[in-house]
DNA sequence: GACTAAACGAGACGGTACGTCGAGTCTTTGT
DNA sequence: ACAAAGACTCGACGTACCGTCTCGTTTAGTC
């Protein structure tokens, strides 16, 4: 519909639009969008249906509809409201100190209430084109962010030159998701603990270069491709 | 459409072959859970609709809802069904050798249309208490039948004592499972390669013992769990 | 679909597709009907709901969609159903008689509860597509069974030469309409047998003539035509 | 869209020009008015909506409600202001020359595309409490100011003492109706003038006397009553 | 080689949720 | 202080699919 446009078109400069954060509208969104999250941690989201949200958020129906225009936009847009609180970056003088520090960080988020909800519901609606971007900007951050934790031990000489941080990262958290989503075992601050020891002993043993750096067997067939 | 195709196919194919002991309902059966698979590769789990599987199948909804009791239980029969072909257990001597061939058979499996169409299916339908113990029985199959690989190699006297085949299996493959369900990085060989690599320097360093066979750590708080 | 129109073109010939008119689908459809008629008489056409019919009628929404697309069709099919009772064609012998007996059955039904909702709706919704040619069937057909009652009376030389019977028909009912539609007032047997009476005099004085028969002031300008 | 345009005219006029006695209420009712008329004509009285009338008078919805309580009141306040128009009284000498006038009047009236979306309005909404009396004052006040013509009639000896002006008049009109209403055949001044040829015929037959005036037939059974 | 029981085709049904539209009310804001 | 502009509640729209039911029609394996 081109008329507000144009209103805000002819209106720009003028008086203020209308404040956001304010008024009786933030707080529909706030209560929204908090129901969508308490929806998705206790029915999931593949149950999760916008009726529901709208009476846990004492909300009708249409109100929901009017911000946003589907289920998977405000599925994501809830998502994306509740990823600020993150794991932090850890900085305890020594490698090993740091990458247990942020493995038991991330094993805490994942084992959370609303970490549990915002994680399942990442992984399930993989294939949704609105939830998707917010699981690839969630996990990329959240490696870039945990690099020059390796950085700083190579620098300190605990680490081979030309070992791949984001290579090392990925080491330390690749068990930890494997329990929680393949595997279904309990994860917690041993598992935390073994991760991070797994990939100490990786990167110190040189195995963790960048995948351009290896010698061998790039490209080779893997061997049991099927037909069809 | 194919639906009146196959149909036809069928009523033309003269006198039916009356051999005994294999009657019309096999055909169904086969039919339908073929057609479910393709399903759940076109449209994934999510999105799979009796009404879509059963038009697929060239077979009435009613058919479908006699022999299985709802949406969960067929795709649970169809995954089991077609489950059965599963990645080899390799033995090239050496447990390097044995790891990388392990791991590219599973990305192989894993990057195969079937193999890939199965598999996202298992992990979106996670909490379908029909489905679960599918996941479960798949991958634990998976890790026992491996673990010899691991067991030779303590033999041969390339890994320390103690070590836990089943923790070595595990390295190998979570690399993989994180670029598939994560990072949605491409995965191949050298995925593979690389994962081996990891997995074999860890236990050669020692840190792949069983989990209650660790020194310290167990059970500490991890630090940021949240209120709720 | 094309499947169910291929299905029945195969065994076209064979057995009965499915009768109507019995089973649960028979009773369903009359409840319906019944239901809107009955909605049409409180309510209105504008305010009938699907909803309510379908609650009156103790039937699910989706089923009232399932057999009539829309609420036009569905109000449509409820008025083509009960359109059937209708007044009948007199025969007593006389013209003055003919004409009082048809008046006073046509203010008959239309003071009945049914024939006052089917009216009433028939005019209301002249412009919907799905109810306007039933509206012009029901009154066409009304016309033309009752010019023989005129035929006769000409014959009988009760009148004149000429006199085109449908004018004669439309100026019996006339005056009626007009006390129903514009003035509101209320009609009963006098109001018939005085317009039954007017259009005796007319014929008589033999001003019911066909419309291309009159001798002036055809398409004569009518004078206060609005611009705009 | 004309809704912006319209807005950049009424702001592009300058500071209002602050007349007294005619402040902006005013020019936002005439608007508001004029484009429930227009809608009228356009959509017809079942699909206008307060949101279009808003849309096309450039006023937001909220300023129409503070106006007008709800739809009807605001198509009532629109009809009302445009009924002022009205079919003039003819004097002609004769009757069948008033008779013939006053029809072609009352025809141009209704062919007009004013009067049609009035005319449709006022008979769509007749049972709409707010519309009702509009349409009731509008044909009463009709009746009344043209029965004179009747009176001067009888008082000229043209017309049987005893005659009804209200009768006569209602016979000329109701065919015109009924052609409207019913039949949908086109109306034009050859309508009229057969509809007063037949009201003059009635009249001097002294068939159009007072309904109390009638010898026989009162209230006798019509006949064909249904039950339910 | 006819007969019976199981399976299938067909279609309607109650039900849940979808995403949309418009009516009419209430709250916030700008002037 | 008041009117314009949103945003809200509410009810209904028409749609898709779920899982259930009943009826008739095939088909398979037995007598």
């Amino acid at each position: 519909m081109p008329t507000t446009q144009q209103k805000v078109a002819i209106k720009a400069g003028g008086p203020l639009p209308r404040r956001p954060g304010v008024g009786r509208g933030a707080k529909v969104r706030a209560a929204v969008l908090a129901a969508t999250l308490a929806e998705l941690t206790q029915v999931g989201y593949a149950d999760l249906s916008v009726e529901g949200v709208a009476q846990r958020a004492g909300v009708h129906k249409t109100t929901v509809y009017r911000r946003w225009p589907d289920r998977q936009t405000l599925v994501a847009e809830a998502l994306t409201d509740s990823v600020a609180r993150d794991v932090p970056v850890p900085d305890t003088g020594s490698l090993e100190g740091d990458l247990r520090t942020f493995a038991r960080s991330l094993v805490g988020w994942l084992t959370s209430p609303p970490g549990e909800a915002i994680f399942a519901t990442l992984i399930a609606a993989s294939r949704v084109p609105e939830i998707a971007p917010i699981k690839r900007a969630l996990f990329e951050d959240r490696f870039r962010r945990h690099e020059p934790l390796v950085t700083r031990a190579i620098a300190r000489g605990e680490l081979p030159h030309g070992t791949d941080p984001a290579e090392v990262i990925k080491t330390v958290i690749a068990p930890i998701y494997l329990r929680l989503l393949i595997t279904a075992e309990p994860i917690n601050a041993a598992t935390a603990d073994a991760a991070a020891a797994v990939a100490l002993a990786a990167a110190r043993a040189g195995v963790l270069r960048p995948p351009h750096a290896r010698p061998a067997g790039e490209d080779q067939p893997t061997g049991n491709q099927r037909r069809r």
